[in-house]
DNA sequence: GGCGTGTGTGTTTGCGTTCACAGTGATCTC
DNA sequence: GAGATCACTGTGAACGCAAACACACACGCC
């Protein structure tokens, strides 16, 4: 039992002697050192760790106090090298400082402590494949049980075509990609919600500034304002392209402006856009709502205090982050012949503010 | 050499002879596996990976083809545990969406990744001393080379308080703690441009509405604009407590509108804030920057496109982030003795757009 | 009284990697 | 030509932990 024989130990003699806290020699102590002290063997030390059974009451609170004497902490490498596991998720980001993605990660991070498992987080730099193979790789080497990518674009879900089929995964967002789960926020659903709530008011002629080309989310938006207006079997009116920033939804609204289109509402992929547009409009003289109702999305902390407050569509991340993890977990514990049920769908819901009104002279629809 | 002795692979038989992709019976390949097809001893399979001298090019090249053909990735729990280092850095954070937090720990990430270190998270769901303890203590277990804390409240540096010494830490925001090094933006410098500005615009009534208790960055935006106002040799107009929330921005401005006071000009300590006020005067009819000029501070995305445009001071928490990964690794590698230089200060920077403007009738100073 | 079962503990072994050390030839030095 | 140095490679022993196995003892049962 080599650990204390001195040879490498710091400080020379009296080594069992009395290890008051740590070990002697500063050296952070180690199962061995517990049950030399508590006078059992490491197994036994490894038991109450565990929580196996069999333990007597009496040797576990020995062992419990020796644990505290010397401050012992388990080494989770020690232990990963041997169970295989590290009982961590991975996660894959797209380096962003979006409020949707960093609000996932949190209550993700929270989800997972709560099961016991940590969180190690990778970005990509761009959507390249080798970024993402890179960020596996890498998450894979310190044996994450699990992968969660938080990575919307419809070119992250293409570069994780090649996803290796061993490693239980849920992607955020993830579109269709087949052998990968997702938990998804009901975009379509939202995005009809908001435009029903336009038509429901009285509007006809209703215009959609869309998201980033390539996301997945900007996709749904547009398709669920497509979908609402054929329900409502009226042509969907122009669509003007965003990249989710205010500058572009600026740009949008100075585009509708001087396109002369004339729209009644607008549907705008985000709220950041929703905001920009409200403020070309405003310039022009364009009321919002009087003159032209608009309708967000995301409802971000400060919705409710623009000029108007926005009518928008909430979107619940810390419920997706949970869910994440839900769904991982249950492929990484669960019996393996569970089903993975395409995508989980997380509601959206309309919250109704002050940006949208029924349109001059028109009253609402019953 | 049990490996491939047969006893522990699934496969019956014929192990040896072509190991195609991965090793027969489908289990990782280890350095072993590595070894044995390029004929070599594992020693060998291991300077190869950590760039030894003294490995002949041809030799090198039949390792690495042999990692190749089996697919080899190595398991990083395992250096690890030899090795007593995981090049991972841990990062602490407050649970929250915020934005700078959350910019900061992308940008983190992307530091650590380029200079071959993983990044760890842990949340803490409160600021109780418990809670960081146990983050820590997380931590730990997973032999993180550094730590870094994301969370600027004064009951954090409180609660950092017991850190432990052995392990490098680096805070952001993080104050005067003892013995933690940290890494800022200057709060104070930022709060001290905004409120010049208000002053050189003309403006010798100048409020200011508080971030919320217990943050340092609260305190340092106060002490900013307190400092600023004696400078100018005026009376420190009246604070009004905020929470960082537009909500609390909002009633902040209801409050400075029920007082009467006559200020005209308003340092507010974030966007957020800034914007929620600016909506209540302009509910009762106070115009910005007409009546009143507004500062915030944050320079949120969205901030050039609010009504009026908000002037703010921005924050590069991008810098902030790859500082910490620089300072932290200072920490880790660096000789021991490395001085510890009290707080490294990332500069803030007014940027001046429209919902500021000389008083009524008063022209600027010169 | 022998057998099974349940409870509690120790011994041995191996996880996959790196470190310390010990070689091997070859080339160089005086 | 004996030794020293260089370039390269292999051997054994850790690292700290948990699984497999073995063992010891107590109790109940027929």
């Amino acid at each position: 039992m080599p650990p204390l024989t001195g040879r490498r130990s710091g400080q020379p003699g009296r080594v069992s002697g009395g290890a008051r806290s740590r070990t002697a020699g500063g050296r952070p102590a180690v199962m061995a050192d517990v049950a030399r002290l508590a006078g059992v063997s490491a197994q036994t030390v490894s038991r109450v760790l565990n929580d196996h059974p069999y333990v007597a009451e009496e040797t576990r609170a020995r062992v419990v106090a020796a644990m505290l004497e010397l401050g012992y902490r388990r080494n989770l490498t020690a232990r990963a090298l041997v169970t295989r596991r590290t009982d961590t998720i991975g996660v894959i980001a797209f380096d962003t400082g979006l409020y949707g993605p960093a609000s996932t990660l949190f209550s993700l991070e929270q989800a997972a402590r709560e099961r016991g498992y940590h969180v190690h987080v990778a970005t990509v730099p761009d959507l390249s494949e080798e970024g993402f193979v890179d960020a596996v790789e890498r998450l894979r080497g310190h044996l994450v049980s699990g992968l969660v990518v938080l990575a919307p674009q419809r070119g992250a879900v293409r570069a994780m075509a090649g996803f290796p089929g061993d490693l239980p995964a849920v992607a955020v967002e993830g579109g269709a990609a087949p052998g990968l789960t997702s938990v998804v926020v009901d975009q379509v659903g939202g995005a009809v919600q908001a435009t029903r709530h336009l038509l429901d008011l009285g509007h006809r002629r209703i215009a959609h500034v869309a998201g980033r080309e390539d996301w997945i989310e900007a996709d749904a938006r547009l398709q669920g304002w497509q979908q609402a207006m054929a329900d409502a079997g009226l042509p969907a009116g122009p669509v003007l392209p965003g990249d989710w920033s205010a500058r572009s939804g600026h740009e949008a609204g100075l585009a509708l402006l001087a396109a002369g289109v004339p729209v009644t509402g607008v549907f705008v992929a985000n709220d950041h856009m929703a905001l920009g547009l409200v403020r070309a409009l405003a310039e022009a003289g364009v009321d919002v709502p009087g003159d032209v109702s608009v309708v967000g999305f995301d409802d971000i902390a400060e919705a409710g205090y623009l000029r108007p407050p926005l009518t928008t569509v909430r979107q619940d991340f810390a419920e997706v982050g949970r869910r994440c993890v839900d769904r991982l977990l249950h492929l990484v514990e669960g019996p393996d012949g569970s089903p993975p049920e395409d995508a989980l769908v997380v509601p959206a819901t309309l919250v109704v503010r002050a940006s949208t009104a029924s349109p001059a002279g028109e009253p609402p629809r019953p």
